[in-house]
DNA sequence: GCTTGGCACTCAACGTTCTTGAGTGCCAAG
DNA sequence: CTTGGCACTCAAGAACGTTGAGTGCCAAGC
C-alpha cells in the first residue's frame, strides 16, 4: 500500500514541517531530500498520502502538513529515537546528582526536562502505594492537635494534623506512636489496612478512641487521598509555539490537577516511552498537543511518571530521546537513596 | 496644580481604560461620566494632564491612556479599596476553612486568589525565621542515611537526607535526638544558632562528629538555605490579559524563582498594601504588569506574602480588596492551628 | 507502468490606495 | 474659564491588483 519511497516521503514532510513550521511542498522536498526523483513524482506520492489521511492541506495551493494520523506514523515506523549526546548526558548527571532531597529531584526533574526538550515537562511524584513505611510520627503541635508525619522509604514525608480532645495524655501518645511503628516499619503501602486493623486491640480500652482518629486519618492519607502531587515546568515555552488553539486553553487544562493525572496517567506501557498525539488526547483542550511521556522508578519498577507536552509539531525523536534519558537518571537516583 | 476636576477626569479615563480596554476620548468621557462641563473643557484639562506626565496618547488622533504615574496617582489618591461581596467573603472562609494542611492551605489560598482576582497569584510559604520548633526527628532510612525532619509551629515541615558513616549506631541516634529535641523545643528559629552551639559539649566525645553532621545540614536547612517556596497559579490568566509585551517574557519570569522572591521580597510596608505599577517593578520582563502584594501571618506579625500580578490595566480596587481580604482570612486560619 | 517536464490554474499573502470616523488642537464668542 | 465650531490627523478597514509557491493533469519518455 504503501511503498518505501512514500514513506520517505512522509519522513521528510514530518521532519521539514517540524524544522520550518511551514507547509512543505513538493519542489522544497525534492530539493532538500536527495529522494532520487522529481518533484512531479513526490506530488504523485502526495497526493496518495493524502488519500490516505495521512498528510493534509491547510488550503489548495499550499504544501502539505502531516496530520495527526501522519505522525503516528513516523513515531511508530519511520523514526528512531534519538539517543543524547554525551555532554547532554553528563548535564543531567551532575544537574540530578546534586539534589538532597525527594523533592528536590522531583523539582529538578522537571526543570531539567523542560529545558532540555524546550516544552512543558510534567512529573508525578512518586506514588504511595509502591513504597514501604520507614517511619511513623506524632508530635503534639498544640493543646488539641497532633502532626501525624509518615516517612516512606522514598523519602517522600506526608504530613497531616489530626483534632484530638484536650484529654489525651502525652503516655497515650507515645504508646501509640510505639505500637505504629512497630507494626509499620517496612510495611508495604498497600498491605497497611490490613495491618493496622489489629492496633487498637492491642491497647487499653481508654486509649481507644485515639487510635481510632489517628488510624482513619493514616489511612486517609496513605490509601483514599492518593492525590498525587505533580509538578510542571517550562509553561513559557508554550508561548513560543505558537498552537492553533489558544494558548490560554492549554495553560488553563494545565493548571487542573485532574488533567494533569489523566495526562499520565491513562497512558498506555507504564514502563516504556508513550506518545500521545493530536486527537488522541483525552482532554479536548490538547487537541493541538501532544505528549511524550514514561515511568519511572527506583530500581526496575515504575513508580511514576513523568513527560513532556509540546505542539504535534514536535520533533519526536529528540523529546523522545531526553524524556527517556531523564527517566533512567532519575530512577538511578531514586534507587540509591 | 491639579484641581479636583482635573482628578475627576483622571480617575474617570482610568475607569474606562480599565473597563474597555481602549483609548478614551473627550467625548465618550463626557458621556459615560457626569462631570457637568463639555468634551472641549475635558480636551483642555487632558491635554494639561499629558503635559505632567499622567496620561498619553498611542498616536495622535486617538484618545488618552494612563501612563504608570496616572495609575499611581490613581492608586494613592483616588480610589478606594473595594470590600468584597458577602457572598465572595463567604466563599473565601469555607474555602479556606477545610484545608487541613500547611501545603493545603498555600495551595488553596493561591488558586482562590487567582480565581477572585482572574489574575496571577503569587503566595510564598511561611517564613521559617518567625516560627519556632517544635520538633525535631531523626530516622535511619538506609545503612548509612539519615533523615532529618524539622516540625515548626506553624506546621511547616522541613526535611533532609544526610550521609553518616555506617559505623554509627542506634544509641548515638537516639542520645542525639533527645538532646535536639531537649534544647530545641520551642526556640525560636533565630535562636537556633546558638542554642545548637553547645549541643557537642554535652556528648560523649564518640558521638561528636555525627552531632557536627548533624547539625552543620541542620543549621544550613533553617537559616542559610533560606530558599522560600513559593507557588503560582493562574497563569492562564495572563493569556486573556493581552500583554503589549511578549507573554513568553512575562511566563519565563515568573518561573525564576528569584525573580518572584523579588517582587514580593522588596515590597514596601510588610504588613499592608502594597502596589507596584509597570516600572516600578524590579525585572525589565515585568514593565508592563502591576503586582498587588501584601504581608500575611498568624496573629499581627507577617511571616510571609502573597499577591497577584497582571496588566497594568488593571483593576486596581478590585484587586486590592480581594489580596487584602485573603491575607486576613489566611492570617486567621493560620493563627488557629 | 512508472517517471518526468510542461502548463494552466488556484489562492493566501502582501502591497497599494481610498474611505471613514473618532479624536484632537485651536480659536473666537459667550 | 467654558463652549461650540472647524480644520486637521491618522489608525483601521475595505477594495483591488499583483505575486509566487504550489497543485493537478497530461502527454511524452524510459
Amino acid at each position: 500500500m504503501l511503498d518505501d519511497r512514500k514513506l520517505a516521503v512522509l519522513r521528510a514532510i514530518v521532519e521539514d514541517y517540524v524544522s520550518t513550521n511551514e507547509p512543505v511542498g513538493s519542489k522544497a522536498l525534492a530539493d532538500r531530500h536527495n529522494l532520487g526523483v522529481s518533484p512531479a513524482t513526490i506530488r504523485n506520492d502526495m497526493a496518495l498520502l493524502e488519500e490516505q489521511g495521512y498528510i493534509a492541506q491547510p488550503h489548495t495551493s499550499a504544501g502539505r502538513v502531516p496530520t495527526d494520523k501522519g505522525y503516528r506514523l513516523f513515531v511508530d515506523r519511520l523514526s528512531t529515537i534519538k539517543p543524547l549526546s554525551a555532554a547532554e548526558r553528563r548535564a543531567i548527571e551532575t544537574f540530578l546528582a546534586n539534589a538532597y532531597d525527594l523533592d528536590d529531584v522531583v523539582t529538578r526533574t522537571v526543570r531539567l526536562l523542560a529545558q532540555l526538550t524546550r516544552q512543558v515537562a510534567v512529573v508525578q511524584y512518586p506514588s504511595l502505594t509502591r513504597s514501604a513505611v520507614r517511619h511513623v510520627e506524632l508530635v503534639p503541635i498544640g493543646p488539641e492537635r497532633l502532626l501525624l508525619v509518615i516517612i516512606t522509604n522514598t523519602g517522600r514525608v506526608e504530613q497531616r494534623t489530626i483534632e484530638i480532645p484536650e484529654s489525651v495524655t502525652e503516655e497515650s501518645i507515645a504508646h501509640l506512636r510505639a505500637l505504629l511503628n512497630a507494626h509499620l516499619d517496612g510495611c508495604w503501602l498497600n498491605d497497611v489496612p490490613g495491618v493496622v486493623a489489629e492496633v487498637p486491640d492491642r491497647l487499653p480500652p481508654d486509649d481507644r478512641p485515639l487510635a481510632a482518629t489517628v488510624l482513619s486519618v493514616l489511612l486517609e492519607t496513605l490509601v483514599e487521598k492518593h492525590e498525587e502531587k505533580i509538578v510542571i515546568a517550562g509553561a513559557a515555552n508554550l508561548a513560543r509555539a505558537d498552537l492553533s488553539q489558544s494558548l490560554r486553553e492549554v495553560l488553563e487544562a494545565l493548571e487542573e490537577q485532574v488533567v494533569l493525572m489523566r495526562l499520565l496517567g491513562e497512558m498506555g506501557d507504564p514502563a516504556g516511552l508513550t506518545v500521545r498525539i493530536g486527537t488522541e488526547n483525552p482532554h479536548e483542550s490538547l487537541f493541538t498537543t501532544s505528549v511524550v511521556a514514561s515511568g519511572y522508578g527506583a530500581g526496575d519498577q515504575a513508580v511514576a511518571r513523568l513527560g513532556v507536552l509540546g505542539p504535534t509539531r514536535m520533533d519526536y525523536p529528540g523529546t523522545m530521546g531526553a524524556v527517556r534519558a531523564v527517566a533512567r537518571y532519575v530512577g538511578q537516583i531514586l534507587a540509591g537513596s
